[in-house]
RNA sequence: GCGAAAUUGGUGAAGUGGUUAACACGCCGGAUUGUGGCUCCGGUAUGCAUGGGUUCGAUUCCCAUAUUUCGCCCCA
């Protein structure tokens, strides 16, 4: 058997509606928020990604997913959106455009070389927003409040946004500076993996799993207290805005992002499950990226989420989709009403209705438990006899009550029947049955 | 990149070095020759991830590979 690659997954069934409501909301919203779809390549040069995330760190040395290509160009999936995002924003000199800032927002696939694990796949979805061009504050609070809004429409009630600031390259240095100064005479009393960090990676010791509870840690340098007055009045403000737009947010002086990219805001979504909190979006301001990648100095924010994980979290919050029961469903034994339920259901569906029928020339019976299993309001049971004077019965899955109805007023019926069907029965009767239990 | 465990039909799974691989759900058919969701009856694995090996004989033992899960590194 041919088995999908390592930590890949087949998205379909009730994960696949996930998905959909997921990409509907984002589709909306980025419509009334005014932002522009981009759709980049799945794989761009090396050097893209390797340059704009910094050549050191393991994520660029062990965990992307690199490739030659039969030319011999060294290419990469990308494992993110935004630097793809600044390539095209770069290349074609989007910098010069009369429309500015510009807005963008994706929504797609990334790639990233690591050994799978839960909720760490090797291919894995997000939608993401990026701002390119201001360095206004209200650029920082409407990325936040976009992504805010996305899991509130999707229905997610234990969203927490969690905020902090880098400050600028030059805040951020010192920062670094200083927190490697406070831990080196305490180092030895960290884990190993810490003792390594100090080196390369001192902030990622903030948030050690093994350390987290060091009496040491409470006392460590804050970023906040390292930002310059500039960045201090960013931050500031951005936080204002938080509040005029009644963004609930907490400062968690521990949102240090991995990548080099990201200065001044920095936030992260995180979801409230099985009493973990589990990250399902994140992002931050790259004022650097775009001069660093070979364009004009362009300050920036932007954000993205793991589609795969909001459609966990919507999971286990117990968040139901829309009904999706089907209108009718067409039963026929004889190959005369066979072509007449091929014609119908044409007909049906073009007026708008959800129509099934049998592919399989299973026995009547069997057509019954099938409309069944489809959530069937309608079942409209053809027979030749009853075609010939043009009827055709129609029976009410939920009243069980049958009817003789003409074929010339079926959709006119069906229209007016299902309309009744959904005022009274909005109830949880014919909803949700046999969809719990996941 | 490192470490550990798992892999039996459409699904959940039990099980054994030796004739027919349990049970349940599902599915198909019948009882009910065009009205189902209940009941009863019957059917339902080219055979136990793949490739090697040990053995008279392996799904059961050994090795390798793949995938999955968990932990580490790291986290975009």
């Amino acid at each position: 058997m041919i088995t999908k690659p390592k930590g890949c997954y087949d998205i379909y069934g009730k994960e696949g509606k996930y998905f959909q409501k997921i990409n509907e909301v984002v589709d909306m919203l980025a419509l009334v928020y005014h932002y522009q779809y981009i759709r980049t390549p799945i794989f761009e040069s090396s050097e893209l990604f390797h340059r704009g995330m910094g050549e050191t760190s393991d994520v660029v040395k062990k965990e992307m997913y690199d490739f030659k290509d039969k030319g011999d160009r060294n290419l990469t999936l990308r494992p993110e959106g935004t630097a793809g995002v600044v390539r095209a924003y770069i290349e074609n000199k989007m910098y010069g455009d009369a429309v500015q800032p510009v807005k963008f927002y994706y929504n797609g696939t990334m790639y990233r070389y690591e050994r799978p694990q839960l909720g760490r796949d090797r291919e894995l979805t997000q939608f993401g927003l990026e701002i390119l061009g201001t360095n206004d504050p209200i650029s920082d609070a409407e990325i936040i409040s976009f992504g805010y809004q996305v899991y509130q429409i999707l229905g997610l009630k234990n969203v927490k946004v969690q905020l902090n600031s880098l400050g600028d390259k030059e805040s951020r240095l010192k920062y670094r500076e200083e927190l490697i100064h406070y831990l080196k005479p305490h180092i030895g009393q960290f884990c190993e993996d810490c003792q390594e960090r100090l080196k390369e990676n001192p902030l990622r010791i903030l948030d050690c799993k093994v350390d987290k509870d060091n009496p040491i840690l409470k006392q460590v340098p804050k970023t906040l207290d390292y930002l310059n007055e500039e960045s201090k009045k960013h931050f500031e403000s951005v936080k204002e805005y938080l509040d005029l737009l009644s963004i609930p947010y907490e400062v968690d002086p521990t949102i240090v992002r991995g990548l080099d990219y990201y200065s001044h805001t920095v936030f992260e979504f995180t979801c409230e499950i099985d009493g973990k909190s589990l990250a399902i979006g994140g992002g931050g301001r790259y004022n650097g990226l775009v001069e660093l990648l070979g364009g004009p100095s362009t300050p920036c924010i932007g954000f993205a989420s793991g589609v795969d994980r909001v459609a966990l979290a919507m999971q286990q919050e117990g968040i139901s989709l829309e009904d999706d029961r089907i209108d009718a469903f067409l039963l026929y034994v004889n190959d005369e009403e066979k072509k007449y339920a091929v014609y119908l259901a044409q007909e049906l569906r073009l007026a708008g209705f959800r129509v099934e029928t049998e592919y399989l020339g299973r026995s009547l019976k069997a057509q019954f438990k099938q409309a069944d299993r489809f959530r069937a309001s309608f079942l409209i049971i053809l027979n030749s006899e009853e075609l010939d004077n043009n009827e055709v019965k129609v029976k009410n899955n939920h009243t069980k009550e049958e009817e003789m109805v003409s074929i010339n007023m079926l959709i006119y019926y069906l229209d007016e029947q299902l309309s009744l069907l959904q005022e009274e029965c909005g109830c949880d009767c014919c909803h949700d049955k046999g969809e719990e239990n996941e």
